[in-house]
DNA sequence: CTCATAAAGCAAATATTTTGCGTTAGGTAG
DNA sequence: CTACCTAACGCAAAATATTTGCTTTATGAG
């Protein structure tokens, strides 16, 4: 009985994971994190608490791993033409994204779970975009700085003032990191 | 009667929470993250767990209390005579801790803290720490980069894979974020 | 089709968190 | 120094949440 729902066809786990997350996110849009729990998840899912427990742990590492989920990647960023164009760009959209309430939550429950993995995944995520975006630079000739030095100087200031400065998680200050770190681009490691 | 324990003479509330701090310190030695509670902090203590309730909120509130209270500079950062140096000292000193598994547990507890406030006291430690070494530069006369700069090409990198990837916060990444951001000291915002 | 297994349901047992109310410590004014 | 006043604490009952042992069910392999 592999049609059930017509739309994953991942079987009943994946069925219920997928109940257990769209529960949350709706949840999360009529309630503050504050009063949000897994009986109640688990009831609006229509599955029990301790399938919640046994297969998450707790409260924090689901909205975590909910979080997570909503982070990949929409679609392929934008093309500018050149890398600090692409990097601005780029960057923007996620700025507005991840200053939104929203987005800050989401930064919260990701930074809030304990499993090491979930923040690699999230480190990954960043350093995919850079590597895209470094290797459209390449092949258009462009000399860019290492995935490395774009981490560095791109991705650390902007998620550094995301988590504990939002206010100053600017398109300006952006620009501004993506000028000193393109500037540097032939500096030997 | 002001004088009790000859310690603190905070009163009745600071020997409290200088009793559930010491709890939490002492339980944290011998305990994973996994198997502390608050009703056990309570005891150790010899409070009751509702005072705890009522005072902090919840077990992550606590922790994060705790650890920020850690954070305080212990000393001045020591003088190397030049700002690159200063900056190599003290960033590898605190790299040092902060890799160190009570070092990471203790950003994590700051991370999963909701009190906006409490990441702010963070930003605001590693700021005074670069006014500090960057004034010091001023009255020797060095030219240097400004504190945002600093905070951006020297305290975000290394809290940035302090948090993702502890493994790769060396010392020599470090150097290599120094100057960086000290080549840049004379361009203009 | 049948069997083996992993995941879910259920409900009882624990543990934690919240709450109402009485008590105490510390501060302040008289 | 004494007599309040208030914020914070203790206590214990009630409400919730979490864990756990056992049963049931869905899925995939043979």
């Amino acid at each position: 009985m592999a049609i059930k729902e017509a739309a994953r066809p991942g079987g009943r786990s994946a069925r219920v994971q997928e109940a257990v997350h769209q529960a949350v996110r709706e949840l999360q849009t009529a309630k503050s994190r504050e009063q949000l729990s897994v009986p109640q998840i688990a009831h609006k899912a229509g599955v029990t608490p301790s399938t919640i427990y046994r297969r998450w742990g707790n409260l924090a590492e689901l909205l975590a791993d909910v979080s997570l989920d909503r982070l990949r990647p929409d679609d392929e960023p934008p093309h500018t033409g050149s890398l600090a164009g692409d990097l601005q760009a780029w960057g923007e959209q996620y700025l507005d994204e991840m200053t939104s309430p929203t987005g800050q939550c989401m930064l919260s429950d990701i930074m809030a779970s304990a499993e090491r993995e979930r923040r690699e995944r999230c480190r990954r995520y960043g350093e995919q975009i850079m590597a895209c975006l470094q290797e459209r630079a390449v092949t258009r000739g462009e000399t860019t700085p290492s995935v490395e030095d774009l981490m560095d100087g791109v991705i650390a200031p902007m998620t550094y003032r995301l988590l504990y400065e939002p206010d100053t998680a600017t398109p300006a200050r952006l620009s501004h990191w993506i000028a000193q770190t393109l500037s540097i681009a032939d500096v030997p490691d």
